[in-house]
RNA sequence: GGGUGCGUAGCUCAGUUGGUUAGAGCGCACGGUUCACAUCCGUGAGGUCAGAGGUUCAAGUCCUCUCGCGCCCA
């Protein structure tokens, strides 16, 4: 049944509460059927791009991931807004190392197998599920965030389009000669049989010993010592040793630091005085006792004198290298090499005099340098070592110490340095430079990859568009993180040995000497085509590219130059000539993978590093190399040109701004500058916004696996996605770091229980409920025990910021609804215009500016606290509060509250919208059925959906600078009129009569406004003259250079005091003033402009000082 | 050890080139539901700006040192 409908109906039955779980997901579907965040190349010259740092799909996001997606939503929206053609690419890293540990725990955990039980295949399959599962699971916690990314270009580091990229980054690196293969000492994990990066290793102290071993020396001369000793934490190590050093000149060396000690006793502090009188004293007594020893050590490494090594029996060099510090233990250390990499500086600077040996195998046992400690567990190895020593009388002591040991930040085993072969990107600058950006119009010729880096964003440098990379909000601070971390240039190891990844595209096939020519010939054929490149490498490094006509002579000439070392892994002697093919893509592999492998040739095992396929996110996942033929998954936008536009990756390449935390700075924002800049000639982005990270409330660092992490899909449920967003915005406020503090939501009661105070259960992840006493658990991950939700209730004030605009809304679209709008806009007369009209349009130019330039500047908190304080000061409680009487007066006078009204709250939802994107769309929809054309002047632009609406300019008509300081007196005189009723105990609903005593332009503003005061106020009558009799019931609250009378309230004590304190302030003021201005030296060297200030000021505090002082008087009890 | 940042109200944080009485939200106290909102309104209390010294007419702000905390790098 149709009825007529009534005028309000609609809008009153808008709740009066908001519900944002019934508004959120339609909000977002229906976006999506809109396809509003779609992003299309066209004419459009300004253009916003962000690449999100994607998620690893290890497992659901936390709380700072919120953060990050949050921050870039907001850019992206409010580019949206300006006009921009905007894109947010999403997608998801396969997080080698993470996730393939976290799935093999958990097949160890359920199935009790390991990965070599199941096969490459059958636990690379197992990943694939685990992937699909945590990515659907990322995707629908952003969505439910409001993420406004084009989903239709959602990408995967390890699907087709950015498998094929990586293929073609890594074979052009390797034509370049960017990429060798390497014996290099790494971090070896011997749990997860891997080298790890330096960034994934943590420092631990670990309670260990120091052994001081004694190596005899070999026929030593009358007078020399017959042993050396050498002080190790690590003494199964030895047998790896392949020399001991002293320091070269151990008198100069000491000499040097005693004038150091003697320089800090003269400088520093007197606190530290005794300290450091004491190392001076200590110096000078080696000095004195060790050195003839020292110099005699030195004399025999240069006589080329050598120890014998205990239990290996192997006699070695005593050589003289700095990294002997003479000032420590005996000053003789040992070298190992191959496990220990200030070792293996020394092994680099000694230039072949000395050997490198390895004594690990992969899995953390001893191999067949090793000796009779062959095939047992390092740890194992260590006691049995220390043990053989001391029997034969070789263990000088052994002493108690604790010691920083690295461990693999996955598997928590210590690290191994281990001598392993290993791809690197040369970082550093080659000979003849590096041509970046190949076959693009951006080419330029650098000197080297890091390099290139830095001059991106430091220096004159500009790319070939003008661009260069700027840090905000703090630019020198975290450039300097980023260049000091690049300044070292030092080669990326990219190899990984996992199952998980973009396996290496290198066959590889190891020959002698003799077997080389054979090789060679039988690989030419296959060096023809395209996409194949090859060359042959050395043990030292280097490497001889080949081609179809590179003579086999010159092939072996190059095998036998450098000096024949010893491979990792191998014994010294094995032959060390590889022939290495990289192919660039599946399709090169299918047409000759097969002709290799039958020539003996084997793909390497290894896959890359992960960090290796999100450099090249930024222009990966839009189709490089060739957008044309790259294929998407369905429901995927294809990323060829679309018809007579530019292709995405010609469009939307370079970027705008990535948006992160700081700690992946080095590892991540650098090499996707210098990847971007090797394959595009440009860098990816202009813009880097570093946001600070959460913290629990105890300021640890927020993580699913420390049982702090909250999932903020939760809080979604819990508050509101726009809440959570409101919050989170508003903490981004450019300082370090953000305490979130945590509670549990009690399964048992429903209570919520703060976490940093909760008495903990069994275990650290689990609590007891105060009012219960049961156990919860945070992890999720105890089956006995009932796990609890993890929230915050500092999201209640988002909450509570969306029901105040929902219901500043209702109260509009009350008044608003029924009334007649006109089919076309009109400009309403600025003489029409009540004050409080002008003042409220004025704040809103105000405000508007505000925010803008608080995005401008990276400042989300300044920028959502603007548009917070305009609408919840200035709009709710001033402004609706003045337009409530006008809706039932004067129609014309109503029509005209009614357009302003509209009019401020359709900008107040622009801007609002970045920040609180469902609830202004739901409420945008409300507005625009109801009034559907807006505006003072000029009518302002319509749209249908806000989340596309243009974006809010400041108008500067609206600025009314006298307006605004009208208003502030009278709210200045409705506050003292409140404080008067607080304090007199007023009753709210009794009405109290005004007597303002002002004269020049104070009583003409009150008397003009005298309605908006006595309204305010809640004052039945208000009157304005020069003189105002003093009454002793009346209180009087001075404001400025008014005096204002409440009549028939008084309570003589109350006001008294109330009285007395003001008074006491100003006498305190005034007093300062005078102080101020009673030094000569203030008023002879103070800015002018200040003196006359404080002159000013000390009048009007004058002023009210008599005003107050009357007012006492007028009580008759001074 | 080197670099870098932080310490401001009970809590979480602002505070611009040094310049009036150092601010906000939450929490707290008091008072209030009449028709947008009690997820609300009004009023108020609460700070030795970590500590010490210095520069300056003037320091939360600049400099030095000390204490405590964090992160990055070794």
């Amino acid at each position: 049944m149709q009825t007529e409908p009534t005028p309000g109906a609609a809008a009153t039955a808008i709740p009066k509460q908001y519900d944002p779980a019934g508004i959120e997901p339609a909000m977002f579907a229906r976006w999506l059927d809109d396809h509003a965040f779609r992003a299309v190349p066209d004419a459009r010259d300004e253009r916003y791009v962000v690449m999100m740092p994607l998620p690893n799909v290890t497992g659901a996001l936390h709380m700072g991931h919120a953060m990050d997606n949050v921050m870039q939503d907001l850019l992206i929206r409010w580019h949206r807004m300006r006009g921009d053609n905007t894109l947010w690419m999403p997608g998801t890293d396969h997080a080698g190392i993470a996730t393939q540990a976290v799935v093999e725990k958990r097949l160890f955990e359920l199935e009790g197998k390991t990965r070599h039980d199941v096969g490459r295949e059958g636990l690379v399959r197992r990943i694939w599920d685990w992937k699909d599962q945590y990515q659907k699971r990322i995707v629908a916690q952003q969505q439910r965030m409001g993420c406004s990314c084009d989903w239709e270009r959602q990408r995967f580091t390890m699907d087709a389009v950015c498998s094929r990229a990586v293929r073609w980054t890594f074979f052009n690196l390797f034509r370049d000669g960017l990429i060798y293969r390497g014996n290099r000492l790494v971090n070896w994990d011997a749990h997860l049989q891997t080298a790890v990066s330096d960034d994934e290793i943590v420092y631990e102290s670990v309670a260990g010993f120091f052994w001081h071993l004694r190596y005899p020396v070999i026929d030593p001369e009358p007078g020399e010592p017959t042993h050396v000793v050498v002080a190790t934490t690590r003494p199964e190590t030895m047998l790896g040793d392949t020399a001991v050093a002293c320091h070269p000149d151990p008198a100069a060396a000491l000499d040097a630091l005693i004038a150091a000690a003697r320089a800090k006793l003269a400088a520093g502090p007197s606190r530290d005085r005794a300290e450091a009188e004491a190392a001076l004293a200590e110096l000078e007594r080696r000095r004195a006792t060790h050195l003839p020893y020292l110099e005699a050590l030195a004399a025999m490494a240069r006589a080329g004198r050598r120890v014998r090594l205990p239990l290996a029996d192997r006699p070695i060099p005593i050589i003289a290298d700095p990294w002997a510090k003479p000032d420590l233990g005996s000053g003789v250390v040992k070298i190992t090499p191959g496990h220990d990499p200030n070792d293996y500086q020394v092994w680099v600077r000694q230039e072949g005099r000395i050997g490198i040996l390895n004594i690990l195998n992969p899995d953390g046992t001893l191999n067949a340098n090793a000796g009779p400690y062959a095939g047992m567990d390092r740890f194992a190895a260590r006691e049995a070592v220390a043990a053989d020593l001391e029997s034969q009388g070789l263990l000088e002591a052994k002493e108690a110490r604790e010691t920083e040991i690295g461990h693999s930040d996955r598997s928590r085993t210590p690290i191994e340095p281990y001598l392993s072969e290993q791809w690197f990107v040369r970082m550093g600058d080659v000979p003849g430079g590096v041509e970046f950006g190949r076959e693009t119009p951006r080419a330029f010729h650098g000197t080297g990859l890091a390099q290139a880096a830095i001059d991106a964003v430091a220096g004159a440098w500009r790319s070939a568009t003008g661009r260069k990379v700027e840090f905000h909000p703090d630019h020198d601070r975290y450039a300097s993180t980023y260049l000091n971390w690049l300044a070292e240039k030092r080669d990326w190891c990219i190899s990984r040995q996992l199952w998980w990844g973009h396996r290496i595209p290198i066959w590889s096939l190891r020959v002698d000497a003799a077997g080389l020519p054979a090789a060679v010939d039988g690989l030419r054929p296959w060096l023809r085509r395209d996409g194949v490149c090859a060359a042959v490498g050395r043990a030292d490094g280097a490497r001889l590219p080949i081609g179809d006509d590179t003579a086999v002579a010159d092939v072996v000439r190059f095998a036998g130059g450098g000096g024949v070392t010893a491979r990792g892994g191998h014994g010294p002697s094995e032959p060390a000539i590889d022939l290495v093919a990289c192919l660039r893509d599946e399709t090169v592999d299918a047409a000759v993978a097969g002709g290799l492998e039958t020539l003996g040739f084997a793909r390497d095992p290894d896959v890359l590093d992960t960090w290796f396929s999100s450099g090249i996110w930024p222009h990966s996942t839009l189709g490089w190399p060739d957008p044309s033929t790259a294929v998407v998954d369905d429901g995927q936008l294809a990323l060829g040109p679309s018809a007579g536009g530019p292709a995405p990756l010609d469009y939307y390449y370079p970027g705008s701004c990535l948006v992160t935390g700081r700690d992946i700075i080095t590892l991540w924002v650098a090499r996707m500058v210098l990847m971007g800049l090797y394959n595009l000639g440009d860098v990816p982005f202009t813009d880097v916004f570093i946001h600070a990270n959460i913290l629990d409330g105890k300021g640890e660092r927020m993580s699913k696996s420390k049982g702090n992490g909250i999932d903020p899909v939760d809080i979604i449920d819990r508050y509101g996605a726009d809440a959570m967003r409101f919050v989170l915005c508003e903490m981004q406020t450019g300082t370090q770091d953000i305490r979130l503090p945590v509670q549990a939501v009690s399964p048992y009661t429903g209570q919520v229980i703060d976490l940093a105070t909760a008495r903990h259960g069994r275990s650290v992840f689990t609590y007891l409920d105060p009012s219960t006493h049961q156990e919860f658990d945070v992890l999720g991950t105890m089956p006995d025990v009932p796990s609890a939700r993890l929230i915050s209730d500092r999201f209640l004030v988002g909450r509570n910021f969306c029901n105040k605009l929902w219901n500043a809304m209702r109260f509009a679209l009350i008044h608003l609804e029924g009334q007649p709008v006109g089919p076309s806009f009109h400009p309403l007369e600025a003489a029409s215009l009540a004050p409080e009209d002008r003042w409220i349009l004025s704040r809103l130019a105000a405000a508007t500016g505000e925010v803008g330039r608080a995005l401008e500047a990276y400042n989300p908190s300044a920028a959502i606290g603007a548009a917070r304080d305009f609408f919840w000061n200035d709009l709710c409680d001033w402004y609706l509060e003045l337009v409530k009487p006008r809706m039932d007066d004067d129609p014309a006078d109503a029509a005209v509250a009614r357009r302003v009204l509209a009019t401020v709250l359709d900008q107040t939802l622009r801007l609002l919208h970045p920040f609180v994107p469902f609830i202004t769309e739901a409420l945008w929809e409300r507005l625009n059925a109801i009034a559907p054309t807006r505006g003072i002047h000029a009518a302002l632009p319509p749209a249908g959906r806000l989340v596309r609406a243009a974006w809010p300019v400041p108008e500067p008509a609206w600025r009314d600078d006298a307006v605004e300081a009208q208003l502030a007196l009278c709210q200045e005189v409705v506050r003292a009129v409140r404080d008067v009723r607080s304090q007199h105990n007023v009753p709210p609903a009794r009405r109290v009569d005004l007597a303002v005593r002002a004269d020049g332009e104070s009583a003409g503003v009150l008397s003009a406004l005298a309605s908006i005061v006595t309204r305010a106020a809640g004052a039945g009558s208000m009157t304005v003259a020069p003189d105002v009799s003093r009454a002793t019931d009346a209180a009087v609250a001075v404001v400025r250079d008014v005096e204002v009378h409440v009549t028939g309230v008084v309570d003589v004590a109350h006001e008294r005091a109330r009285l007395a304190r003001q008074r006491d302030g100003l006498t305190a003021r005034v007093a300062g003033v005078r102080g101020r201005l009673g030094n000569t030296a203030f008023v002879s060297r103070a800015k002018p402009e200040v003196v006359a200030r404080e002159h000013a000021m000390l009048a009007d505090l004058e002023q009210q000082l008599a005003a107050v002082d009357a007012a006492l008087d007028a009580l008759g009890t001074r």
